[in-house]
RNA sequence: CGGGCUGUGGCGCAGUUUGGUAGCGCGCUUCGUUCGGGACGAAGAGGCCGCAGGUUCAAAUCCUGUCAGCCCGACCA
């Protein structure tokens, strides 16, 4: 097919847009592809469309091949199924809510696991039914907090999201895996540079779960990787692996000194180094025992408190815990809740006093490295004052462990004992998770086994985000002259420029067009007269089809030039084999 | 929700300090010249200066209020 320049509904900007700060955004709006119509909305014009739709027609061909049956649902939902799982609730104002004429409860649809569930639920009831992986590539809506970076986090956006449906969790492995490794194909035919982490479930639920990551500076997501072995993660998603429990039988009894005017860890190890030297080394950071103290808000608008006790040399990563916690949402303790609990003295807090406050309702959990037989400076509970050599396991034992603190390049893998972990930056563009029995549970989704038993079904999750896949292709790919598609989502195959003033050269233009229209390929044709060289080659280069064909100057001696956008490679070819030599590079 | 910034033709901006006929560049229209790297000349079209109220002879500019947007931090495809 042909797109022409000359009647495209596109004008391509020569100036980067105000409101936008992120490469692929500035680039996607002027090129063309989208234009915003409120804050995380945004209207598709012919090229961006046209990308979104490759990407969905590459997700459709391998769900297809898995098996998995395309569906679609409404994107406006009752408010009941979501009730049934206390989604409604726990969405907060997170769901775009609304009523119909008679006062009854919708909303815009953020995630469809609860449709999913019962539709299943309504058609199916025997083992001999499943599995079952149905899909769909709907629209959503989620009132962000903050929309950005266009088409990155919109509050509409488009998700293909599909459900795996089995009697058992060896069903629901092998229903995850064949999803993983459609995902696989489905990212390596985007052709752009992805890594595969392990994550967090987040507010959906559920255990096992890896993210799609596109690498990305501009991306929202750290994750980190091992120099040594394979390991990725989310940095929500790393679990510190926990040192050996040590003796403690040649520990001297902990003992409380006097640090007078130490409230923070840089103060307090300044002093131990000034009044208590140790022999082997100067004390640092990372031998005392920070205690945070934090609230956690319930969903249902419960507030409560929590100790969380980790090296001083390290902060608490509050992405990473409320990753844990979901859906609770963590906050520091203001002054108000501190003074509800007298036996906290603010700059000098410590587990002895944690451990009279937990009658009263502070849970106190550490890091997974205070194990039992480290030995600790931390608080005494006393303006001025800590504690020295305070033994884990011996003088105080916490509730449990929590993955609180920051991760840090340099840290050691959680998995192999040779390499240690770096951090990089990406874009989430797909999330697997065996989201379990969750909902199943909650709706009741049960089927007849072959003993003739009810069984609660085991379900999977699975999903991309096609129009944040633009965005994040866009930036994965673009360069210092504009996008840069690659070959299998660029919104043609061709991008024909046509330049000069001869009636001939456009003549020739055309006819080239129209052979390679009709052979299959799809060309972007730049048919515009009187435009000037220079904007065409600048716009072709913007626009970012991966082959550029100019006609022109060459003409004369019988040649087209054709360019790869991506290394500017050029290269003369005979007008007569143009059409097979394009088309050989095409489908290449 | 906290912090920072910004609202002026379609887009990017100046003008606001010190009130006095609303400007520049890009884009758009017409004519002519140009035609391989965002061409040139001439003539045009297009603006309740975010909104409301106030001060003043006079407000884009000062005051009060309000709304919206963007960016940075807590959410997710």
């Amino acid at each position: 097919m042909m797109l022409r320049m000359s009647t495209l509904f596109v004008r391509t900007l020569r100036e980067d847009p105000a409101d936008a700060e992120v490469p692929s955004h500035k680039l996607l709006v002027r090129a063309g592809y989208i234009r915003r119509v409120a804050p995380g909305l945004y209207s598709w014009l012919p090229l961006g469309y046209r990308v979104l739709r490759k990407i969905e027609q590459v997700i459709r061909d391998e769900m297809d091949s898995i098996g998995a049956q395309e569906v679609h649902f409404p994107a406006l939902l009752p408010k009941e199924p979501y009730d049934a799982t206390g989604r409604w609730t726990e969405y907060g104002d997170g769901i775009f809510r609304l009523q119909d004429r008679k006062g009854a409860d919708y909303l815009l649809g953020p995630t469809h696991e609860e449709m999913f569930t019962l539709l299943v639920k309504d058609l199916y009831s025997s083992y001999k039914d499943l599995p079952l992986a149905i899909y769909q590539i709907q629209t959503k809506y989620r009132d962000e907090p903050r929309p950005r970076a266009g088409l990155l986090r919109g509050r509409e956006f488009v998700m293909k999201d599909s459900y795996s449906f089995d009697v058992d969790d060896a069903g629901l492995e092998a229903s995850y895996q064949r999803h993983r490794d459609a995902y696989i194909r489905i990212f390596d035919r985007l052709g752009f540079d992805y890594v595969i982490v392990k994550a967090t479930s987040g507010a959906m639920g559920g255990s096992r779960s890896e993210e799609f990551l596109a690498r990305a500076d501009a991306g929202e997501d750290t994750y980190v990787r091992c120099t040594a072995c394979d390991y990725a993660a989310n940095v929500e998603a790393v679990e510190v692996r926990p040192p050996a429990a040590l003796s403690y039988d040649d520990a001297p009894a902990a003992h409380a000194e006097q640090t007078p005017d130490t409230p923070t860890i840089e103060t307090l190890v300044d002093h131990l180094n000034e009044k208590y030297p140790r022999e082997d080394r100067p004390w640092a950071a990372g031998d005392t025992l920070k205690n945070v103290l934090l609230v956690l808000k319930h969903p249902d608008g419960t507030r409560e408190p929590l100790a969380i006790g980790l090296p001083g040399d390290r902060e608490v990563d509050q992405k990473r815990l409320e990753g844990q916690l979901e859906p609770i949402e963590v906050e520091a303790m203001d002054e108000a809740e501190f003074r509800r609990h007298p036996a906290l003295v603010k700059g000098y807090i410590g587990p002895g006093a944690l451990g009279a406050e937990r009658a009263s309702g502070i849970r106190y959990l550490v890091d997974p490295r205070v194990v039992t037989g480290t030995r600790w400076v931390t608080g005494a509970d006393i303006d001025g004052s800590h504690v020295l050599d305070l033994v884990a396991g011996r003088d105080f034992t916490p509730d449990g462990t929590i993955e609180a603190a920051e991760v840090r390049d340099g840290d050691p893998c959680p998995v192999c004992a040779d390499g240690v972990l770096q951090s990089a930056r990406g874009i989430e563009m797909g999330h697997i998770f065996q989201l379990g029995r969750k909902y199943a549970d909650a709706l009741g989704l049960q089927v007849l086994d072959e003993n003739g038993k009810l069984v609660t079904v085991t379900m999977g999750s699975y999903g991309i985000g096609p129009s944040r896949g633009v965005a994040a292709i866009a930036e994965n790919t673009l360069d210092d002259l504009g996008l840069c598609w690659p070959r299998e989502v660029a919104p043609a195959d061709l991008h024909l420029v046509a330049t000069g003033k001869e009636e001939a050269v456009y003549a020739a233009a055309e006819e080239l067009a129209e052979r390679l229209a009709a052979a299959g390929v799809t060309v972007l044709f730049d048919d515009r007269p009187k435009v000037s060289p220079g904007v065409k080659f600048k716009d072709a280069e913007l626009i970012g089809v991966p082959t550029i064909v100019v006609v022109g100057k060459g003409l004369a001696d019988g040649v087209v030039e054709v360019k790869d956008r991506r290394s500017g490679e050029r290269e003369n070819v005979a007008v007569g084999d143009a059409v097979s030599h394009l088309v050989a590079l095409v489908r290449r």
